[in-house]
Formats: structure tokens, sequence, C-alpha cells
DNA sequence: ATATGAAACTTTAAGCTTGAAATAATTCAC
DNA sequence: GTGAATTATTTCAAGCTTAAAGTTTCATAT
């Protein structure tokens, strides 16, 4: 999967092939490098940011279900995560009155203030490691993205 | 981090930032197909097809060493998935004369066959679910990740 | 020869991840 | 209104993942 350097394989379909094994690669190596500094810098982990980011746009909160259907995880995920970051005080669960199998998950003052500034950070590790692509082509490259996503996505 | 829909930040550096995202949606949403498909179909999941896609490309066996670099993951993750995989007969470890540290891992018989059906099933998905990007534009995206990633990497 | 350090690998603890099974609450058909 | 599906969530077992600590082996400088 995670296919790098060798015997460039060819022959039709492997152009879209290739293009897979870069797009994995490049965002492992990316991912392991802001898992590593979110650790060292801010002693946290890439879920909890990517749960506490999500929270952040949703001052009002979100049920698990969009959690978990936003950060494209699994249900169970999202209780785990969760529930370490309620043991830290950085969020909180509000049970609801009108559907009792549902709470509303939202980030604490605490949680709001750390994130901010871990996020603040975050976005700066990003301009640093993406510095060398222009800004023009970060926009061609993310419309291609877009585009090629919205086609297969919602088969099923 | 996996942020989508909403409200488009925008401002200096916002470009590469939406950028990653799109990056990362797109990778964990293909990752995360090719993981159903690859326990529905041949009952396996996604690292042990990567270490034995490895050692496919490498008949004369790789080191333990070689492996986790080359798959961007630790040392002792790949112990746990080879330990796996040794267990199910798919690959041998094998002391070597010179070196008494290290092992040199190999696919066996039954693993090099077992490797070569799924690896086909595994060609034709990445090419229907990446089936609407154009094999040019996968040779312009393909390029443009290649340079990105060669030019901040090997920093540290 | 022998310490000293480096290298290759494994082990461990903690956390992440999934899919499936279990719980609980709601909705809907009758 | 009662029972049958449906929905939201949690629990569970198995496996993946990392960083750090531990083991064994090798290289090298005295």
């Amino acid at each position: 999967m995670v296919a790098g350097p060798l015997p460039a394989p060819s022959g039709p379909g492997k152009d879209r092939l290739r293009l897979w094994i870069r797009l994995l690669r490049a965002s492992r190596t990316i991912e392991a490098e802001l898992r590593e500094r979110l650790k060292k810098e801010f002693n946290t982990t890439l879920p909890r940011f990517d749960v506490m980011a999500a929270l952040y746009r949703a001052p009002e909160g979100m049920l698990m279900s969009d959690l978990s259907r936003f950060l494209l995880v699994s249900n169970g995920n999202v209780t785990g995560i969760v529930d370490r970051l309620v043991s830290e005080g950085l969020v909180a669960r509000a049970r609801r009155n009108g559907d009792r199998r549902t709470s509303m998950v939202r980030l604490t003052e605490e949680g709001t203030q750390a994130f901010a500034t871990i996020a603040a950070a975050h976005e700066g590790w990003i301009g640093e490691l993406l510095g060398k692509v222009s800004e023009d082509d970060a926009r061609r490259l993310t419309g291609m993205l877009t585009s090629f996503r919205s086609n297969w996505e919602g088969r099923e």
C-alpha cells in the first residue's frame, strides 16, 4: 500500500494506483509529524485534536453520531475519545430533554481555550509542512481532491 | 483535522490548511473502503496487506527495520503484524548467518500466492474508487504530491 | 581481551480503531 | 395502547499504533 521507490509499475490503471500510493504516503508522513508535535508540545493526540476541532466549530454542541459521521470513524471509537476528554475536563456531555438516548457533547470553557491555542500552532505547522506548495497549487490540488471525492462518495 | 463542510475559513495560509484537510479526508475515505473490502472479501487487514505488498516486491526478503522504515510505522508495530502473518503461515523469518540480531522476513509460497490474488482485486478497487480521476489528472496530482513530499521530507 | 557504545529487534503500557453485540429510548403500525 | 422495528449510544474483543524501555548481538577503541 504505502509503496514508494523501486520498480515503477506500468500498464492500464497503474496511474491511479500510483496516485493512491502517493496520496497515502503524503498524508501518513504529515500525520506522523503532527502526531509527534501534538504530543511533544501539548501532550495530546491527533484523535483528541480532531474531536475538539469538530466541537469548536459547533458551539451549540454535537451528538455522538454527528461526531462519528463527521470524523469518518466508528461510533465506539468516539465514545472512548470523548470519555477521555471529559475526564480531562475539556469536554462535557449534556443530557437532552427531548431525546433521552442522546447527549449533546461540547467543549468546556477550558477546552475552548486549550483548543484555540493548539489550533493556532497547528495551522502554523501545516503552513510549514506544506510551505513548498504554492497557494495556487494548493487551491488547484484542493479542487481536484474535492471533486474526486464527491464523485464516488455516497455510493452505498 | 478532518474538517469538512461549514464556515470555510479564509485568510493567509488557509489554502494550505484546506488542502491538508482535503488530503486527509480523501485518504481516510479510501482507506476505510479498502479496509472494509479486505475484511469482507479476504478476511485480512490493511496493515497485513501493506506488509505483504512490501515483501512481495522483495523476493529476497527484508529486515524488520527495512520494513518499518518503508512502511512509515514503528518497529514494534511491524513485530506484531509479522508475528501474526507468521502464525498464519504467510510469512517466514529466517535467521541470518552474518548478523544474529537480524532476520530476513519473506513471503512463503502460500503468502505469495495469497498476495497475488488480493493485489489484483486491490488494484481493481483503486481503479473503481478513483475512476472519475482522469489518467491525466492522476499523473498531474501524483507529480504534485511527489514534489511536495520530497521537499520537506528528510528534514530532521 | 574487554569495555563501551551502537544497532536490530522485542516487549510493554497506553491509547486508538473497528465491527459486532448489547442497552435503552423512540417511533410507528396496527 | 402494544408490540415491532428503528435509532442512539455504549460495551466488548481483537487488532493496530506509538514511544519508551529492555535484550541480545555486533563493532571498535583501547
